[in-house]
DNA sequence: AGGAAATAGTAACATCTGATACCAATTTCG
DNA sequence: CGAAATTGGTATCAGATGTTACTATTTCCT
C-alpha cells in the first residue's frame, strides 16, 4: 500500500490550497462516489422490504439466506450476509419475535442453533422475492449487456483485491 | 451480474423453497455485492483518516470540502457532501472542537455560519490528502483504464437514474 | 408596518449500533 | 479424567445516529 511519497507529484495550478500532488474533489473521488451510490441504491431496494415489510436491513439479508435453504445454523449466517455475530443475533431474534423465524438447538451441540423459517416466514420470503429481483433488474436495465459484464467483472476484482 | 446469464440460472431442481420465478442469490445479487463493496472501500480509506488522524467520516467528509475553497456557508456543505444538516452541525462541531475549523456568523444574515479551516485544519488537510489520493490510486490500480472508463460511466448512469 | 411563514442551526430525546464482558456447552490435552 | 481453552450466542453499557421540536433570524405578504 502507497507510503505517501508515491502519491502523484503535483500540477502547476495552485487552487489557494492544496500545495502539494493532486486536488482533491470530492464529487470526483471514488470512494465516496461509490459509498454515495451504494446508498442510493441500498435506499431504493430498501422500500421493498422495509417500507412494505418492515423489516431492517440485517433482517432482510438473513431473509434472503433463509428462504434459500431449508435451515441453516447460526454461525454460518454471518459469512454469508456480512453482518457479525451480535447483528446475526439480533436479526434472527428479530425474525422470530415476528413469526418469520424459527430456533431449535443442535442436537449434537447445544451451544448452537438452527434456524429456518415459519411457514408464515416462507411466504412472506415468496411475496418479496419478485420485488427485489424487480428492483434489481429494473436498476440495472439502464445498462448495457456490456456495462453490466465489464462492472460485475470490476467488482469482483475490486473486492478480491480488498479481502 | 445481476441479470446476466450467471445469476438469473433458475435451476430445475427445487431447493425445497422458491417455486416462482428466479431464485434469490444473495451473493449475486447487485445491490448486495455493491454495499457489501462500498463498505470495504470504505473502511479500506477509513484507515487513512480514521485510525491516523482520528476523524469520523462525516468530519472527513466535511474536511474534504473544506479544504478546496476558503470559506462555505453551512448550508452549502449538507448538499456537497450527502449528510443532513444535522449531521453537518455535528462534523462542524467536531472539527472545530479539534481546533481544525472555525465558524463565524454570515454578516448579512445571522442564522448562517460560515465556516473556514484554521491554520492547523488546513495543515491537516494537505497532510491527509496525499494519503487519500494514494489509497485512491491504489484501489483502481488494479483495473485497466478501459475499466475504469466503463465504470465511471456506470456509475453515472446508476446514480441518475435513482435520483 | 407587522404578523405569518420560511430558513439555519441546534437541543433533546429515542433508537440503533458497536464493543466488551459474560455464560453455557464443548473440546483439548497434560 | 478434569482443568484450561475454545466456541456459540447474548446481556449490557457507551457512543453514534436519526427524529422531532424549538430558538433565532429573516422573508413574505397584504
Amino acid at each position: 500500500m502507497g507510503r505517501a511519497g508515491e502519491v502523484r507529484r503535483r500540477d502547476a495550478t495552485e487552487r489557494g490550497t492544496g500545495q502539494d500532488g493532486r486536488e482533491l474533489d470530492l464529487q470526483q473521488y471514488f470512494p465516496y462516489r461509490l459509498a454515495r451510490l451504494a446508498e442510493q441504491v441500498s435506499l431504493a431496494v430498501a422500500e421493498v422490504y422495509s417500507e412494505r415489510f418492515t423489516l431492517t436491513r440485517q433482517e432482510w439479508r438473513v431473509l434472503a439466506i433463509l428462504g434459500a435453504r431449508a435451515e441453516i445454523a447460526t454461525k454460518e449466517i454471518g459469512p454469508l450476509t456480512t453482518l457479525d455475530k451480535m447483528q446475526v443475533s439480533r436479526a434472527v431474534q428479530g425474525l422470530q419475535a415476528r413469526g418469520i423465524a424459527s430456533r431449535k438447538h443442535h442436537p449434537d451441540d447445544r451451544r448452537e442453533l438452527i434456524v429456518s423459517l415459519t411457514p408464515a416466514g416462507r411466504a412472506l420470503y415468496r411475496k418479496i422475492v419478485p420485488y427485489a429481483l424487480a428492483r434489481e433488474t429494473e436498476l440495472l436495465s439502464v445498462l448495457t449487456a456490456e456495462e453490466v459484464k465489464v462492472l460485475d467483472r470490476v467488482m469482483h476484482k475490486l473486492s478480491a483485491a480488498l479481502s
